[in-house]
DNA sequence: CTGGTGACGTCTT
DNA sequence: GAAGACGCCACCA
């Protein structure tokens, strides 16, 4: 599995998640059989062309936060997208993975 | 070649 | 909970 191989399965993968649900960073990784490059699912995503308009926001780490910095752009607009698709994301910036991370 | 760096995760204190 | 240590590995200066 090469970096463009890699980039491609996921990209390809979080076409997949349904509007309304998310992901975390290492789930991914392990659905594609690579356990532990959580890392390198987030590089891809960094990676990923405009164009590709990947649902890229509802990709998050496994304590149901955004991994961005607070007040930065990505941050911002991460959380945004998430509550216009009617994902609860509080104060902290976390989400209630019970209620909403995607079960393939 | 080498060390630092991540849109991360898990375990231990 | 919080904080630290460690794992992971492509990428780059």
């Amino acid at each position: 599995m090469d970096g463009d191989a890699w980039n491609h399965a996921v990209w390809d993968l979080v076409d997949c998640i349904p509007k309304g649900y998310v992901a975390t960073y290492g789930q991914l990784a392990r659905i594609l059989g690579y356990p532990r490059r959580a890392r390198h699912v987030g590089r891809a995503l960094r990676l990923s062309p405009e164009e590709r308009a990947l649902p890229w926001h509802r990709v998050i780490n496994a304590r149901g936060g955004i991994s961005h910095e607070p007040q930065s752009f990505g941050y911002i607009e991460q959380s945004q997208l998430l509550r216009e698709e009617g994902i609860l994301v509080n104060d902290k910036g976390l989400i209630d993975l019970k209620r909403f991370q995607w079960r393939p």
